[in-house]
DNA sequence: CGTTTCCATACCCCCACGGTATCGCTGCCG
DNA sequence: CGGCAGCGATACCGTGGGGGTATGGAAACG
């Protein structure tokens, strides 16, 4: 199997329609129906129903989206790593805008004391973005938070572990309360952040993307939100702090893609650790 | 990057020499030789240095060798998953043959009586290579053995842990000692296994790479060996065993790809957690 | 200095991929 | 009920690129 095919196809699957498709990948509809057919022909097997009304995957079809994909990700991070081994030596580590803040300075600032240390780019990003970036070679690192990230295919080490608190508006009637529990903020504006594929799942409260956007939303009465104690760091007096007592603990760790072991990664790791 | 592009490099960085690598990838080698120049050229990145006498990889090439055998084995797994998923819904279990005998019976059977259970085809696989039956999906799901195997980007649940002991031949010295101590055995004969990409460490025991031929050797009384406790119930009386005090504790680990979650999947997972 | 051993270059051919035109099916609306 | 619109499949054509053979040219070796 190709790539040009592979990409042909989750372009297909993704909208369920050849003719976006087509456009989408910058070419006619004809060739790519035929591309797809070619596709089903060589493995045996069927990928999509087809009626000239509407299309949909098949068992195997929404395999192959999975695999597919994943498998695309694997073949563009071979790409861009070695594109950048070439040119420079240094590293790309991922984490997510607003978060693990104080962690990510120490981080760098003992890193960049070792001996042997390269230059880290560091590139902030949307809630759940780190996995595709390391995934696809764009970072060779990340910051992840548990239980909210997912560590599936990367191996890790745990830097820290923290409890949480609730985040309201200054003068909240909540605000004054010495703790809570979860079921206290159960009818409470809580926000929805995207799941990794970028969608939202149905609900009440307000979507957000960002922890800038989130404390704006907070300060303007739109929203209430339980994040790490370590955000309190970053808030002004007009958003107060509760603890909550059964929140589920936040443990910060680092991740990387298994096989990438090279020197340089190597040595951030072990300053990770050590911190 | 094509896969075909990545094949190419591959093999070419596999023998160093373009002519025996076009051979192996039945071609012949002018169009080899352009297609690699090529890519370097698209990647705009040096992936070889060759004198007209000798070929090696440089920094980059050696990234991409990596990252790209990772991909190939993706790509490889997209297509093969894809194909069973339309023929059958069974799933394949990779286990080293000859080691966790008792615990694949009971998780046979266990998962077997389950309502809703599919067919389970089991693949008996030399040592180390169960993983990379897992990367490019010629199985399911695997028994590895820490801390022997590696469990780099597989989603992992610990079934069980046991210490090991020493296997002598009858009559052996040693033999009737109540228990040992790694430094004990440190002259002996310990078998060489071979590392993940099938290569042995230079060194003085005899290589072995199934569990059939070790008996043998043992027997033959040309190798000592140190083995999980449960390797008992495998052996004649021509073999006698002792424990062995400081010997690392083995555990039984059941692993399956990151993403990969069917239905059936996570109804072994489940059988075998309750194990 | 001839010979051998490699990789690169030159040149040719053909297939496969992409484009345009069109067909055929189906659901919708007047 | 018929015309139409939407969409995928089919037919046919042109071209670029991937593969083949022949050969060049550099380096090691006797």
């Amino acid at each position: 199997m190709e790539t040009r095919e592979l990409r042909y196809f989750v372009a297909v699957a993704e909208d369920l329609h050849f003719g976006r498709a087509a456009t989408r990948l910058g070419m006619a509809q004809p060739p790519l129906s035929r591309a797809i057919s070619q596709l089903e022909r060589r493995l045996g097997v069927e990928l999509f129903h087809r009626t000239s009304r509407a299309v949909s995957l098949t068992e195997a079809g929404t395999v192959l989206l999975r695999e597919g994909r994943a498998a695309l990700d694997a073949v563009e991070a071979a790409e861009r790593r070695t594109r950048r081994a070439s040119e420079n030596p240094g590293l790309v580590l991922a984490s997510k805008a607003g978060a693990a803040g104080e962690i990510l300075a120490k981080l760098l600032d003992a890193y960049a004391a070792e001996p042997g240390s390269v230059a880290v780019d560091v590139v902030l990003c949307r809630v759940g973005e780190q996995e595709k970036l390391l995934r696809d070679g764009r970072a060779d690192v990340a910051l992840l938070h548990l239980p909210f990230d997912s560590t599936a295919g990367f191996d890790v080490e745990e830097l820290s572990t923290e409890s949480q608190v609730a985040l309201f508006p200054a003068g909240h009637p909540l605000s004054t309360r010495p703790h809570l529990r979860m079921s206290d903020l159960a009818e409470l504006p809580l926000p929805r952040w995207p799941s990794a594929d970028g969608v939202y799942a149905p609900g009440a409260g307000p979507e957000v993307h960002d922890h800038t956007q989130l404390l704006q939303l907070i300060t303007l009465g739109r929203a209430i939100a339980v994040l790490p104690e370590s955000c309190r760091t970053q808030l002004g007096d007009d958003i107060a702090t509760v603890p909550v007592l059964d929140a589920p603990l936040v443990t910060t760790v680092i991740a990387w893609p298994p096989h990438s072991r090279s020197r340089a990664l190597a040595g951030l790791i072990l300053a990770a650790t050590r911190l």
